[in-house]
Order: structure tokens, then sequence, then C-alpha cells
DNA sequence: TAATCCGATGAAAGCGCTCTCATGAAGACT
DNA sequence: AGTCTTCATGAGAGCGCTTTCATCGGATTA
């Protein structure tokens, strides 16, 4: 490309406005990234150019020339799981506040595909990553190594403080869940669980329900641990599956809520009372489960918070400012009419 | 920055991959970008090169060079919202599998947040915008067209075809639920909205009832229109106020299943029999709409599909094919048990 | 055999900005 | 008055790539 005759002539440049305040193009361009640095008067002169002229930075140029992008990427599983939707909403807002703009993947919980969507990511020079959960390729942890940006991990907590994580124990958290159904009296539990493989979160809640349930001399067998797609309809065929096949147990625990609410629908379309003959628990209480009938026994993760730490953290490694390695949000056992001491 | 010495002195550059197969640069940039202009052989010591060097293009450079940043911009009014979220995910997932990111933003439904949004993204250099409905501020499309890139407006036609367009009539898709009520019978209405400022889909669905009413000599009363946030609270406190007001109707239109969903609720809270003394429609058809009993009535619409065209469509006009100006999808009245002629 | 063409490669000029360093004028100090 | 600072501004070298244009063998044709 000889010629700058062939380009976007139409839209202004920094030296347009350089030219038509009369200044050096270094000028220019601190009036805009470091005001303090330029007297008030030349800088008037060069904004009310800038606006004249409809100046719009270029970001690229910007970015090659700076080494810094002012994009954060985030990779979620999928935005089809409200909780990941709400906190990317969260996230986004936030660092838009700070001139930031989301890059965003999903990988349908396919580490192979979230490697590739990193690897996007940092080739469009994002200036950080947010992922969501422990379980990840090593290669993608060699990317992130070499690439030098700053990651977070979210939705769970690394104990091991190997890399900056924001969330809470999943383990922890579902043994609370079964510990309040045991303590409500029951011994016989079920559990329809997300799919575990890749999937940390899912992996932690099988696994805090077991203990939980082994503190007490109980176990969940495994004819009676399902796992199936993150779905309503996957749940209502799961618990008809545990029902037909004649298990009897008393307390049904959720992998998530929209598992728990597949289970409170198939439940209530079969004509099992709950809590009456069935309890059942949720994880993450979404919106519909204080508005459903009755009313699911959960825990409540703060979603937005979620959100809103991981862009502060983010924000603030970025500025170089470093933060505890691994920050916990509080999560809290919410009791409603789904359960009660087994009939 | 006089010295490169200071730069990721890791990262490979392309210099160091032309360097290492006995190429100039330009051979090398070919042999990534036109892989038909270099000879195989040539080709093959390359790629071997940039593989080995774990060479990463940079995007910022590239995009300056070419004036492509291989990425485009989606600007949402929320992901709290299902529908949005799926779609996003379809497009986001399409345009991925031809090397384009996306980059996100949202704007709660206020039209000046939202140009400062589209205004992030034109300066990031996205090489197209999709967009959510026909409301938007004039400031926006000037931005658009002295930016040159292509823009697509979705979940709703343009019927003056001034701006590219794909999605489906909201007005004649609420005629058609209001008209499956009329043919049941009903006579006495009333609507719970969404809200209609800066959202010309609402404003459009409430607009086909009232025509569809007013093709029988009847009409809605502003008394039993309510228009709230799009929350499942606010639809029953709705339902709820319009109850206690005494108003008497038979059929109740909800702006979109959430709403419709809540007022649901909020009559089986109160013991109101539905479809029996209340039939109660939806727009949307997410999947709760089935699973919850009774089911449903409410409209399908091809969210995925509304994703996956958006990605072609703007796709196929960076490439330089025109596309039609609108694209209408088909959606479909879906009748569950909600839905009874008046009791 | 000479003229012609063609396909593969290289040289080098940007793309639009940032940032270091140099400069020079004005004020501070002795 | 002379020297030293300080501060606002300017000059110019990149940032890492794409792309045009020139070049140069070798195959094709007259």
């Amino acid at each position: 490309m000889l010629s700058g005759v062939t380009s976007r002539r139409d839209s202004a440049r920094l030296s347009d406005v350089a030219r038509a305040s009369g200044v050096s193009l270094s000028t220019a361009s601190r009036a805009l990234a470091a005001p303090e640095l330029v007297l008030p008067k030349t800088r008037g002169r060069i904004l009310d150019a800038a606006a004249r002229l409809g100046y719009v930075p270029h970001g690229a140029a910007r970015a090659l020339a700076s080494r810094r992008s002012r994009t954060i990427g985030a990779v979620v599983p999928t935005l089809d799981n409200p909780i990941f939707a709400a906190s990317t909403q969260v996230l986004q807002h936030r660092i838009a506040q700070e001139g930031y703009t989301l890059l965003l993947g999903s990988h349908e919980y396919d580490l192979k595909a979230e490697v590739k969507v990193v690897s996007a990511l940092i080739e469009r020079g994002v200036d950080g990553i947010v992922l969501v959960g422990l379980d990840h390729s090593p290669e993608l942890h060699r990317l992130l190594a070499k690439a030098e940006i700053p990651c977070e991990l979210t939705w769970a907590t690394d104990a091991s403080e190997m890399h900056y994580s924001l969330g809470f124990s999943n383990r922890r958290a579902a043994a609370r869940i079964a510990q309040h159904l045991l303590e409500l009296g029951h011994r016989e539990f079920a559990m329809i669980s997300g799919r575990t493989a890749s999937n940390d979160r899912a992996r932690e809640r099988v696994a805090g329900v077991r203990e939980a349930l082994a503190a007490h001399g109980l176990v969940l067998p495994p004819r009676r641990m399902l796992e199936v797609p993150f779905s309503i309809p996957a749940a209502r065929e799961a618990l008809g599956h545990l029902l037909d096949a004649g298990e009897r147990f008393t307390a049904l625990v959720g992998g998530n809520d929209l598992l728990a609410l597949g289970a409170l629908l198939e439940a209530a379309a079969r004509g099992i009372a709950v809590p009456g003959r069935l309890s059942v628990t949720g994880f993450d209480d979404i919106e519909l489960a204080a508005e459903i009938s009755p009313g699911l026994t959960t825990l409540h993760i703060p979603v937005a918070e979620i959100g809103r730490l991981a862009a502060e953290r983010m924000l603030a490694r970025i500025g170089g400012v470093d933060v505890p390695k691994s920050h916990e949000v509080p999560v809290d056992l919410v009791v409603r009419a789904s359960t009660a001491p087994p009939g």
C-alpha cells in the first residue's frame, strides 16, 4: 500500500488533529493520553480540533505502539447457563467503565476448544483473561505463561494457590447442602449432577456431598448418582429413571438449580409430593428458585459479585497492583419449601 | 521506545520465522495468509519454523497493516435475558469457526449507553456490528456510516428497508397470539409488557395485540396494559395489581415468556385456575415454557437461527457479498395448556 | 536462438499511533 | 548577570505486520 490516499480518507487521524490545532503529533497524542502534561490552552485547542474533525483513535495502531489493547478476554463454558450470562454481563459492564472492551469466547465444556479460543484472544492482544473453573488444558497454561498476561480463574478457589482464583469451595458448599438434609433426618440420598468430565465444579460438588454423607457413615451409591447435561428435560428424565428403577430415597441433591427445577417439575408431574415424600435441593439460587412453588432450597451464590470482583482484580493486576492469589466470596444456604424432614 | 530489546523478547515475530526458514518477510507473510502463492516446499519450511518457534501472529499489527481486525462486535440490551444469551452464544460460535472473535457490549436498554459501546467497538476496529432491534440513536447511525462497516439489526425486520435487518415482525407475531385468544372466544384482555421506551420490539408487540383486538371491535384499555421491567417478580406484582384493582379479564398476554411465567406463578399462588379462569400467553418459547405446568402457550422464535443467520449475513457482507436487505425467520404459535376458551 | 511470459521471491514503504530523548524558553537561585 | 532547573513541546524511531512493485530464473513460443 504505497498510496495513503486509498485508505479511509474521510476519517481523521491524529496527525490531522495535530495539524488543525497547530501542534506536533506528540503533543496531540499527549493531550489525549496524559492531559496534565499539556498546557490547558493548548489542550483545549487540540480537543476542539479532535471534536470538530470527529477524530476516533485507531485502536490497532494504539495497541501496536503501546503494547496494550485495553481489551479483556473472557471464556465461559456457555452463555446458555444464566449464571455465566449474568456474571459476564457484570464483568463487561464494569470493565467498560474503565474504558476496556470485552472479547468473549465459549467452549461448550470442551477443553480443546477452550485452548483455541484462548489462543485467538491472545492473538487479539487482550491485556488479561478471565476463565471459568480450575480444569484447563496444560497447553492453555503454557500459552498464558508465554503471553505473560494475567489470568483469573472464577467460580472456584484454587486451594493450591498455583493460579489466581476467585469464587468459593464447591466442595464445602455442596457439603453444606447435604448437611442440611442430614440434619433434617434424611439418610437415603440420590443426586443428579452435571457432567463431571472437564468440570471441576461439578466434580467437587459430588465430592462434597459424598464427604458429608461419609461423616455420617452413609454413602451415595453409584446407581443413585446420575450425570446428565445441564438441562431441565435431562433432569426430568433422570429423576424418572431413578424412580422407575425403584430406587428408594428421600432426598435428591441437584447439581444446580436447573437440574433441581427439572426434578421438581417431574415430581409434580408424577404426583410425588415435595417436600412431603421427597426433599429437593438446588445450587446457585437463580431467580426462579424463589418464585417456583415449592420454593427451592438452594445455595445462594453472589453471581454479580463474582463478575464484579473478576473485573476489579483483573483491572488491578493489569495496572500492576497485585491482589491476593485467591479470593473467596460468601455463599449461603437458603432454606425454602422444597426440603423437610423425611415423611 | 528506541530499544526493541525491552519488548517481549521471548515471543517470536514473523521476521524470526522468516530468518529461521531462510526466506524474506514477505514470503513468510504470504505463506500464512495466502499459501497458494508460495511453493509447497518453501511453505512447508516456513510453517515448520513457525510451529517450532511457537509463532503467534500479532493481531494489532495485522489489523493496522491490513485494515481488517477479524473481529465482529455485538451489542445486546442485556445478557440476562436468555434469548439474547442464546443467540449471542450461537453468533460467537459461528464466527469463531471462520477465525473471527466476538467483541461484546451491552447497554441495559439505554440508547445513550449504546452509542458509547458502539463507539468503543468501532475504535477497536471491528469489521462489522450486530445490534438488537430497530430503535437506535441517530448518532449511532452516524458513527456507523462514518466507519463504513456493515451493521445488522436483529430480532426485528425493518419494513422500510433502510437498514439491514434480520428477524420477524413483532407486530404480526403478537397479533397472531391475540388472534389465537380471540378465536378461543376471549373478549376481555389484559397485557403485561416490558418497557416500551427505546424498545421497538416491546412497542410493536403491544401494537400487534391492539390491532388484532381492533379488528374485532375490541380495545385494550390503558389500565389493563401494564409496563414492567423484564423480571418474574415484576410480572407477579403486575398481575396482582390488576387483580386487586378488580379488573375483569379472561386473557392475559405476556410481553415475553418471563413475564407470562410470572403471571402463571402468581395465578397459582392466588388459586386462580389457568386456563380455567384465566388464559395466559407468552412470547419467545424459552425452554421452561414447555416444562412448566400448565405448559405455556407462546410464540416460538428460532433463537439459535437468529444468531446463526446474523453470523452468516455478517460474514458474507464482510467478504463483499451482498445479502437481501431484510431476512424474515419463521415464527410459530405453540399452543399448550395455558390457554382455553373463557370459562 | 532470441523474445516473451509467468510464477516465486525479495525490497521496502507504509498502517496510525506511542514514547524516549532533545530542545528551548521561562523562572529560580546565588 | 549567570547558571541551574523546570516544564511544555517537537523530532523521530519504532511497534509487527501487509502489500505493491520490481526482479529474476526458467519454461514457452516464434
